[in-house]
DNA sequence: AGCCGATTTTTTGCATTCATTTTTTGAGAA
DNA sequence: TTCTCAAAAAATGAATGCAAAAAATCGGCT
């Protein structure tokens, strides 16, 4: 008798729109939310019989989920001791933040290489949205719409390889971005702002290898905010 | 990690796997040297069995490992109808070498901010034994050289994801790149060496965004070159 | 003869089972 | 009490078994 199907509640607005093909594909993308949403306590061990009941599946299809997420990072898979969601040290976060500064300086760098002036205009108008939630101090819209930018950046660079890589890394910090809230990153919006004008006017003027160098430095710049959260 | 060849059923000749850090994990980069090194054709279909047969294992552990290589992108795993090797498009490569040539620009960035007058010598001295391999047109030492430099600037970057990462991707084009082999790179010889000069130079100044620059440009070159060869 | 459809065979996906390994528990001694 | 050690319980790693799906084979038809 097969399982009808493992009951994954609806995500919230997942930023992943990676369309799950596959039945069981669709199974990594549940078990990845359900640990980047923070469902699993850090460090803590993962009985696979536990998340075989909540998923409503055998062990053998969760085992091979596991091994998928243990080579994306997400979870460290010890040997006969079991799945435990991986922890992320401070020196894990440094090395994170600089391995996406360095794809959004990739990005960038390609963006300028083949965006429309329909496509700049699209980011610039999400740029001003992003400045009216600024002028209004109202953290959430202008989250929304950083991010936004960034990720239209990245899909602007026109390779795949690279959005795919750059969606696996924004995961693995996803996590620390949500519970270390950007409370100390409002002490730099002014800062940051600055930095979004620099980007876009960059990228107006088509300028890869400036664009790069502004991206990276921005990134590092978010680091430190998120760094100071941690301590 | 060692490589459990094909029979580990009988362990008397098995000269020691060493503390291998974890068991049948081990598998999965024995599966992945086995594709490399291409004894699989491109796009063939693979029957379980077969490679079940050729590591003398059972299908469970094969089928995590071969969940785990088509999350890497090193194979395609078609649902109910097999695991197939990945086919590079023309396509495919060109988002790699990309990919590839952001990693190193930011490996550069990164070294420039950390790499030791020591380490910086051990380089000049594997530049100028490339060179002199150049000199004497012995395209394997060069070859070896070229690829230890790079590597020793990944690794001087300070940075185990971003080494991780450039490792994963420089395995999925290391099939092409032993393919598609580098007589054309020969034309362009001169060309390469004075870009490895400029590399050293600016490595030698700290200059962080100047080597981002020219290592994305190598990293474009060597992919025309690779291109060339192709077609 | 060639093409199409049904049946057989193979293969895949998953559950279940078995053998180790690890962890927990409990009894006894210092 | 607490420490040690052994036995029990549980969890992991891997093999096998079984149902569904694909591929292959064979028989029937135009």
């Amino acid at each position: 008798m097969q399982i009808p199907a493992p009951e994954m509640h609806d995500a919230p607005a997942n930023t992943t729109p990676k369309a799950a093909v596959s039945l069981h594909d669709g199974l990594v993308t549940a078990l990845r939310d359900y640990i980047v949403e923070g469902n699993l306590a850090d460090g803590a061990r993962i009985p696979e019989r536990l998340l075989c009941d909540r998923f409503g599946i055998s062990r053998t299809p969760l085992r091979e989920a596991l091994k998928v997420l243990a080579a994306e990072g997400l979870i460290d898979l010890l040997p006969n001791r079991g799945a435990r969601v991986r922890e992320l040290s401070a020196e894990d976060l440094r090395e994170l933040f600089d391995v996406m500064g360095g794809l959004e300086a990739l990005a960038g760098r390609l963006a300028c290489e083949r965006i429309s002036d329909a496509e700049v205009a699209e980011i610039e108008q999400t740029h001003h949205e992003m400045y009216r939630f600024y002028l209004r101090r109202e953290m959430h819209g202008y989250f929304q719409c950083n991010q936004a930018i960034h990720r239209m950046i990245v899909e602007a660079a026109g390779n795949a390889t690279l959005s795919a890589t750059y969606a696996s890394f924004a995961g693995r910090i996803r996590r620390v971005r949500y519970s270390a809230n950007l409370a100390k990153e409002r002490d730099r919006w002014g800062e940051a702002m600055r930095e979004h004008e620099a980007i876009l006017d960059a990228l107006r003027r088509r300028a890869g290898s400036e664009l790069s160098d502004i991206l990276f430095q921005h990134l590092r710049n978010k680091r430190k905010a998120a760094q100071a959260e941690v301590a």
